[in-house]
DNA sequence: ATTTTATTGTGATTTATTTCCCTATTTGAT
DNA sequence: ATCAAATAGGGAAATAAATCACAATAAAAT
């Protein structure tokens, strides 16, 4: 039976992995699913549970290893495989993204970036080319890129989709607030910054 | 019995939204649940379901009301009451989300941003000042903000929100790859972008 | 006027997720 | 050597979320 990892079950591992990298820091070898649950206010027998998706066995009265736990966690999302992406739109939120370092940390790897404005081609953000949207075809086939990160603005989000489905972009990293139309075989994933924003400050009152 | 909006419904609800504004700018006055479930690709009794919770009615064989619908998540979401913010750390993220204007519409006010670094202190950004993180804790008392945009680097983020606890602060949306220790009375909002991008590049393979 | 069709509203069912609780194990203390 | 304490592991129960199924209704078609 191949277990399927939920969002939740990601969400919560990248947690743990956060934790880990903070344990390592400060050279501490194990750490116990109480100790990571009290941190994360969850229960402690979910944090068991997930750890054992990882097929990792931790030790009575002392916990699980730290690093590799960490290690378990970096091989199960898949964070040694890099997938490559390019950013659309290289605006301010695009250029941000081009710029956060902790991606390749997680095995992203942003090789372009691309923009309809002359202005902006050529401009090397973060060791990375911002070109002309028309080259995107013909990169994305040769770099085998099938990851686009959606950052244009909200009136051109739905023409662009269409353009990138046309290159075989098979996902989309959607930043716009717009729910866009695709075909089947393509994914989609629409980030909702404003969306967490309003849970956490409406959940508590 | 009030009904409490989980963070799944408050998700759909603002995909819903950008749904609605689509169809306000196409002028179309009607939307049914079977259109706005098969573009998210989810049932149409959830949609119904959600749209229940906002006391909104619905007319057989024609849908909802657009803009009435709109209206009406958009108040139970608060959008029209706005919220006061500081964001903390002008590095690439903060500015990026300083410019970033959506904000505005969904009741997000960033007041100013704040960094410890001289160099960038008295910039503007979007109209918004970036102040010495050393003013935080008088502009929040005076200007009533108690909800913090935390982008500084994760070597610094314990140290930071430690002070803007100590500042007052009670609501910290952390885009740091850290998890947050906090006294009880302190919500944490931890922004996880690539646990989300990891479950969609691998929820379908 | 009657039938067909699309849709809402909602109870029942199913599925997914989390929490509870107990047993076995290991370490350290007595 | 024995006991106490902390913890992993995992089945059972509880809770939450999503889907299914269908009656009621309203518009459009015949």
């Amino acid at each position: 039976m191949k277990i399927q990892l939920t969002d939740k079950i990601i969400k919560r591992l990248t947690l743990y992995h956060c934790i880990l990298f903070d344990y390592i820091e400060k050279n501490i070898e194990f750490i116990s699913s109480p100790q990571i649950a009290k941190l994360l206010n969850i229960d402690d027998s979910q944090v068991r549970k997930d750890i054992k998706l990882l097929n990792n066995t931790g030790k009575c009265k002392v916990g699980y290893e730290v690093k590799c736990l960490k290690k378990s966690i970096e091989k199960t999302l898949g964070f040694e495989k890099p997938k490559n992406a390019f950013i659309i739109g290289a605006g301010n939120l695009g250029m941000a993204l081009a710029k956060y370092t902790n991606f390749q940390d997680y095995g992203l790897n942003i090789m372009a970036l691309f923009d309809n404005d002359k202005r902006k081609v050529d401009v090397i953000v973060n060791f990375k080319k911002v070109f002309d949207v028309e080259k995107l075809p013909d990169l994305a086939k040769k770099l085998n890129v099938e990851i686009a990160i959606l950052t244009v603005p909200r009136s051109y989000a739905q023409e662009t989709a269409d353009f990138l489905i046309k290159s075989n972009i098979k996902y989309i990293w959607n930043f716009t607030p717009t729910v866009l139309k695709v075909p089947n075989d393509v994914i989609v994933w629409n980030e909702n910054l404003i969306g967490n924003f309003l849970h956490f400050t409406s959940s508590h009152n």
